[in-house]
Parts: structure tokens; sequence; C-alpha cells
DNA sequence: GAAAATATTGAAAACGATTGCATAATCAGC
DNA sequence: GCTGATTATGCAATCGTTTTCAATATTTTC
């Protein structure tokens, strides 16, 4: 026949539909010969409960929403995972939507909670900034993911981009380096910009003034075209933080087709610790981030948010690690 | 007061639920004027569609569940956005989901279909053979992406590695290379032994026997241990097939640790195209394959598939094109 | 202008599950 | 063996849509 049903369940187990849900959902508070029995009969015909009729009457869809604004981030499938692994545990399901960038694809999945098609919304990487007024005249679970939101009272994870940062420059200060450079990330992000204030923070610390500033995206194509920028410069830094690991490994690829040797004439790090960077040769020094880590925190915070939506919920931040290799050592002289 | 219903629309316009129902989903067949004024009460009580009663009354979801084995494939995210473009352009949902390569849990998202969560399912990269009699005692609207699904009655959609595979042999045997050795990727995956099976035949075609054959996986880690074996080999290829990039990268960087030239000593190539391969030193010549493209024609082929159960629905294979780029030459001597 | 055809609408019954309330069955205590 | 508490179950309403069928209103046709 068609799948069956809960008064299937019921009719072969010889209760009401009532006890069978109860087995289902309360199985301490049905008899257990009772549930025995249902138990068999679930397992007879092969009963799945239906979501539908389920979430109708629950009010709830138990699904979280991934929105994207455009590409995915870098690291989006480590991050998902995390997500994907803390939701199921959770008994979540999720749902992965993309507003491709157009503001108006971005209010019609802020209505997905309306139309209870999801709990929570997770948004990855910053923009969706359409959903500003949205959020302000009707709060609704959400949390934000890599990137700060500004202006919103919506709750964020992030890796803690200021400290890594520093930490980077510290590295190369003890180094010997004292010009230093930076290639910045996508500075539109809150990401890019708290990697850039860390670095400058901490130069200043030290007495020092950025040597070059770069101003870039997060991609290997700004490794490229900082390389050349690198060497028409006069007065060139002797150690470069590129604000992620593609972009370092552009930057040290076009360095090394124009004989440039890194580090013995320019130290580079990177940041995220992708898979390639301990097989890169050199292999490069760069900033570890908890990708899946982030994930989880993200989910924990939006079922905490889901299950009280004035709940005041701090942002968190996770701590990058600094993983010195070989592309980074002291200056030439 | 709380989300609006369609009965609250109806009241509104001073009409029954029915007719707002038909006012959204066929509007053609309701009177202007009662449309307008319809259309006015949903604006300005923000009426959305609850999900659940539609889908409820429909039997149906609306929505796709990606199903991944363990860890994502390398360009899952970039397929993912070419099944999320697609689905969402048909108006349905996507879902994630891992089966963290636990059996049980594959057979729970199989049952999804029956949970009425998702009308068809996607899987993506092997494995989940734990569906085998599933799907066999029962047939549902299921797609497999880049890998085949041995033996069960399911349609894939892959990369044509057999030709790609073919075409890079042609590319060395024209350099002058008659000594060619490839890095196989996971075998127990039908891409794996494809890309093996094709470098074979197209060696064995120009009468050559393979030099060397070494068994690895899809990873950098599997380039770095190849290219220890390599250095120890008494009768090297002078050029390398790496079944990804990411191992050319990890087999390049190993091999340039120790001194050896590429291509000026061996030539390497890869599989895949990933953005760096372009900005690597040396830029890797690699077959490109068409990410996104792979998603949607997996969506398509789901909703072939959802649309008749029973249709039969050819295996898709999308074809790879050969980048030329620096890392091949011509051998030594 | 009447009959026939057509265009609009509404009433009510699903879709499949959960749960408050009420009832029936069981049990403890004396 | 009776009362009161406790434990198990069932009835029926409900969640929010969609759609069949029938009824009414509007045209069309001659």
């Amino acid at each position: 026949m068609s799948t069956p049903k809960l008064t299937d369940v019921a009719r072969l187990a010889g209760v009401s539909p009532a006890t069978v849900s109860r087995a289902i959902n309360q199985p301490a508070i049905v008899n257990a010969k009772t549930l025995e029995r249902i138990q068999q009969a679930i397992q007879q015909i092969g009963y799945e409960t239906n979501t539908a009729g389920r979430n109708l009457r629950l009010r709830r869809s138990d699904a979280l929403l991934v929105m994207i604004s455009d590409a995915p981030s870098r690291f989006f499938s480590q991050i998902l995972m995390g997500v994907e692994a803390e939701a199921s545990e959770a008994g979540y399901n999720v749902l992965v939507s993309n507003t491709q960038d157009n503001p108006e694809r971005g209010r019609r999945l802020y209505a997905s909670i309306q139309q209870s098609l999801a709990d929570g919304i997770l948004t990855f990487g910053g923009h969706n900034q359409e959903l500003g007024d949205l959020i302000k005249n009707h709060p609704i679970p959400i949390v934000g993911v890599n990137e700060h939101l500004e202006d919103l009272p919506v709750p964020v994870t992030t890796v803690n981009n200021l400290d890594a940062s520093r930490a980077i420059v510290r590295h190369l200060l003890e180094l010997g380096h004292r010009k230093i450079g930076h290639v910045t990330g996508t500075t539109t992000l809150s990401s890019g910009r708290d990697r850039l204030e860390g670095f400058l923070s901490e130069l200043q610390q030290a007495g020092l003034a950025p040597t070059w500033i770069c101003n870039k995206h997060y991609n290997v194509e700004s490794g490229r075209e900082a390389a050349e920028e690198w060497l028409h410069l006069t007065d060139r830094p002797t150690a470069v933080f590129c604000s992620c690991d593609e972009t370092a490994f552009g930057f040290i690829a076009a360095l090394q087709r124009k004989g440039v040797r890194v580090p013995a004439d320019v130290s580079v790090v990177g940041f995220d610790d992708i898979p390639l960077a301990d097989h890169y040769c050199p292999a490069l020094t760069t900033i570890r981030q908890p990708q899946r880590e982030l994930g989880v925190t993200a989910v924990r915070m939006l079922l905490e948010r889901i299950h009280d939506v004035e709940a005041d919920i701090p942002n968190q931040r996770l701590s990058g690690e600094l993983i010195v290799r070989e592309s980074t050592g002291p200056p030439a002289n």
C-alpha cells in the first residue's frame, strides 16, 4: 500500500493513535506490554513519522537554515560539517540556501521562519545587510558566523582575528623583522578589518609603522597582484602577513617565479591553515582556524536563541593558533 | 498577534479561505477585483504560506536531501552551490546531511523520503553502500554525484574520468615522454578506478607499459608520500599523472624540497583545476572539472526522477578540459 | 428574454500527527 | 471489600493548507 501512518500502527497494535504517539514520544508513560506491542507493529509495517504532520501540529520545523550571501566562504564545507554534526545531534535538520547577493532573495529567506520552514537562521560571512530592518522590527532566532553584522543585534561567532594577527606580528618581530607589510583581506568584512587592526596595533605597540599595506581580497589572485606591487616597491618589507593562506600561496608563487626566495629574501605568513599549508614548499607559517568548532559553536548559540528569543547571547570568539613552519625566518640582513 | 494565516487573510478580504488559496496558487482563475483585494490583504498583514500545512496537504516537501558519507569531497561547496541554484530555481529547498560513515545513520537518512522530509536524495561521493537493499526493495528518487554506486540502480552524474585521463596521457606522449607514472586516487571510488583505467588504456594503445603506479588517495599527504617513493625508484618516470591537484601539489612540493625541478626533471599533471592551480609555481597542468555543472545536472536528473520514479534516467558524463600550464614539458633527455 | 454555458466562490473534508481532558483500569491501604 | 490515589488509555479537537463538489452569479446565444 502507500506509506503507513500512525493510525495503521494503532490498528495493528490494537490501540488508539494517541497511545502510539505517546509510545514514540514519551515511552515512559505507556504500559510496558503495550509499548512492546506497538514497537513490534512499527517494525512490522515500517512506520516512519511524517514530518509535515508532526511539524504542523508542533508548530516548529526542527530545521536550521544556513544562509550564504554569494560565493561560499573558503572553509564553508568544514564549518558546514560542524554545523551539521551539532544540529543533527540535537535533532535538527540543516537547510542550505544562497541569496546570490540578491536583497530580495535575502528577504525571502528571512521569511522562512514565518513560513515555519526553519526554526532559526545561521548567516555565513557577513553581508546579508538587507536583513537589517526586518530583524529590528521582528526579532527572530539568528546567529552570524565568521563575520560581524554591523549594527545588527545578531550574536556572532568568529575566530579572534585581532589576537591572531597580533601573534603573527609578534612572531615576525621576534625573528628580528622591523619592516613588515600586510596584504589585507576584504575590508568590507569585519574579519578583514580586524586582521588589519591587529596588525597595526601590535606594530604600534612595538613603536613601528607599517612598511606596506596592500588592499586586496581573500583569494589567490590577490596574492599574485600583491607580489607585483611588492616587486616594484623601493622600500620592501622583509616580512609580509597575507590575510589568508590562498593569498600567501599566490604571493609566494609569483615571487618565486621572479627568483625571489621565501623565507631567505622575504618571510611570508598566511591565515587559516588549509591542508595544503603544511605541504607547500616552503611549508607555510600560518594561523590555524578552528573551522569545525565555529560551526558547532554557532549551532549551540542558535539553539539557545531558539529556546528563548529574548535570551541575550554574547558573541563567541574562538582562538586561532600560530603554526610556525618554513615560510618565516630572520630577515636577510 | 501571532503569525497570520490563510483564514486571517480571508477574513480581512471578505472571502473564503479557499479563494485566498486559489488567489495564491492559481491567480488566473479568480476574479480580478477579488484578486487585488486579497493581494492587498496579504501585503497588509504580511502573510506567508505555512510550509508544514502546505506540505501536509500536498504530501510533498519540496526539498532535496544532499547526503554526504563522511568528509565532504574536495569541491563539495562548489557542487553544492550548483545544486542550490538549480534547486531553488525549481522551487526546491536543499537539506544537507552527513551519515558520518555510519550505516545506521545512512538508513535513517534514507527514511527521510518516507517521512516526507525530502522528495529526493542526492548522494555525494559514493560509499553509502548500506542503501543497497533499501533501494532494491523500495525504489525512491535518488541520484549519485561524482561516483558510481556499484550494482545499485541509481543514475549518476560524473565527469568523464576515462577520457580526461586519456587526454592527459596523450599530452605527455606528445611531449615525448615514454616513461610515465600515475599516483592513483582512492581506488575504492569509481573515479579513482576510472582515472587509472584511462591512464592504462591510453598507454597500452601507444604500446607502452606504465613505468610506475603508486596507490594513494585524494589528498596532499599522498603527494608527499608518492614523492618519497619516486625518489627511491631506480627507473624513474619522466612524467607523473597525479589523480588530483592537491596530490600534485604535495608531490611537487616534496620534490622541490629535495632539489628536483618541475618540469625540468619531471613533468607533473593534476586533476580538478582548483583555483590555486593557476597560481602555483610552477602553474599546474591539469583537467578542469565542471563542478557547478555537476550539481546542476544532478538536480535536473533528480527532479526528473521525482516527477516519475520509474523514469529510466541515463548516467550523465560531463567532460573535463585539459589545461596545459607550466608543470609539464619535454623529458630531460 | 429564457435557456445554456461559463465564471466565481464557498462549505467541508482531507493531509498525519499531538495533547488536554475525561474515563477506565489498577493498586495501595485499612 | 471499599475508598482514594495512581496509572493507562481513548476521544476529539487542533495545527494551516488545498481541493472536490456544489451552489450561485454572470455571460452568452438564439
